[in-house]
DNA sequence: TTCGAAAATGAACCCGGTATGGTTACGCTG
DNA sequence: CAGCGTAACCATACCGGGTTCATTTTCGAA
């Protein structure tokens, strides 16, 4: 195995082109202004065969952008607790922005999804039915109790916000640096609020700085 | 105006009825397995009739089981905190569960909606674009920051959450009393994670006990 | 070289949703 | 009561995402 024959090359080759025109497409037109036959006749294939690389029309543009979360938990280092581990896990991913795709795609992938509201609401939609994952991984073991579900929830929820933030400050045109340099503070506003609450005013979060 | 005339009548009846048919067929087979012609035929009205009155197929589950947040937060009393509010509003809902509907047309919708995967997400991504009112006016009509928008996020996914474990128990049979009665439990455990933070251990949570 | 299997195809089909153009019946006004 | 404007309703055709299926191409291994 793992001898790359010439069938699996030309198979992922197919995959990569059919996703790099769809990407094109959209990001010149609009993604729900191109449909999946011309995505299909620009990259010389039947639209069946889009199909049998990606479930979804949707899946052109969202394959690979989603989290992990319910894996850090669980693969978290001895005596490291649920949110530290979360909490060093996104401190570390913002400063070097370590992805293993060309960034131009990915920006552009990001702008492609933050500018189609039915994109938007299916990334949503789907990282709400991961968080029960989460939630089991808090849970370690046990059945989840309520406590640990919302704990999912305002996770997910906070990691989808910073998400938000830092694709919005993309899509505007700010520089990968500057963005990723403001993701890092966010991360620590993002955790102080979940680990001691939101009663705690805005001055005493300040004044805390976000010493990394 | 509000002279119910014979043909505002009509209007009204017809929706309903197209409405209870389809949760009545939703509920015997499953969303998925229910076409919208089915339901146009089983209510004696055409398919374009049906989506005159409910824009998507969703729509006739999902109608009027949306939360206002936004304007509990806008509407509070003076010198109330948001979050005072929220928690206010929803400890008061939890033990009458006033509700303007049929109760056990609800309790249906709700285990419709629970046992579909597509509109459960449909419902999240729903959601999702109420974040933003709840984070706007939590800033108070300043634009709301990173901060504001974490707040909305939290205390949105919170909520959800509840809504999720109650529809749960009554899903599973709970009488609709028990359900309330351990709704009003989750309300205090839900707003003491949002305003003291995730750090505080489980028996903290207990030894404060809920005071009502 | 031959043969089985994976990959790709075209065409028909289903379903949610929209557009159009026409018919019915309510309600208002004279 | 007559008649007219209009709101509700309808049939039909269409579009795009997604599936099914029977058929053909193409690779790889014996």
């Amino acid at each position: 195995m793992m001898m790359a024959g010439l069938r699996e090359r030309k198979k992922d080759q197919t995959r990569r082109r059919i996703s790099q025109v769809a990407l094109r497409l959209f990001d010149e037109r609009g993604y729900d202004q191109v449909t999946v036959n011309e995505i299909a006749e620009a990259a010389g294939v039947a639209k069946v065969t889009v199909f049998s690389y990606f479930p979804t029309k949707e899946c052109l543009v969202t394959d690979g952008v989603q989290d992990d979360m319910a894996a850090i938990v669980t693969g978290r280092p001895e005596g490291c607790s649920p949110i530290g581990a979360l909490r060093a896990h996104y401190r570390a991913t913002a400063a070097p922005v370590t992805t293993d795709m060309d960034v131009e795609t990915l920006i552009t992938r990001i702008r492609v999804i933050s500018s189609s509201p039915a994109l938007l609401a299916a990334v949503y939609g789907a990282q709400m039915s991961r968080r029960h994952e989460l939630a089991a991984a808090l849970a370690g073991g046990r059945e989840p109790d309520l406590t640990a579900h919302l704990m999912a929830a305002q996770i997910t929820a906070a990691i989808t916000t910073l998400q938000e933030a830092f694709f919005q400050r993309l899509a505007v045109g700010a520089p990968l640096e500057e963005a990723a340099g403001r993701l890092a503070g966010d991360v620590e506003l993002a955790f102080d609020l979940l680990e001691h609450g939101l009663t705690h005013t805005e001055e005493e979060q300040h004044e805390k700085g976000h010493q990394l």
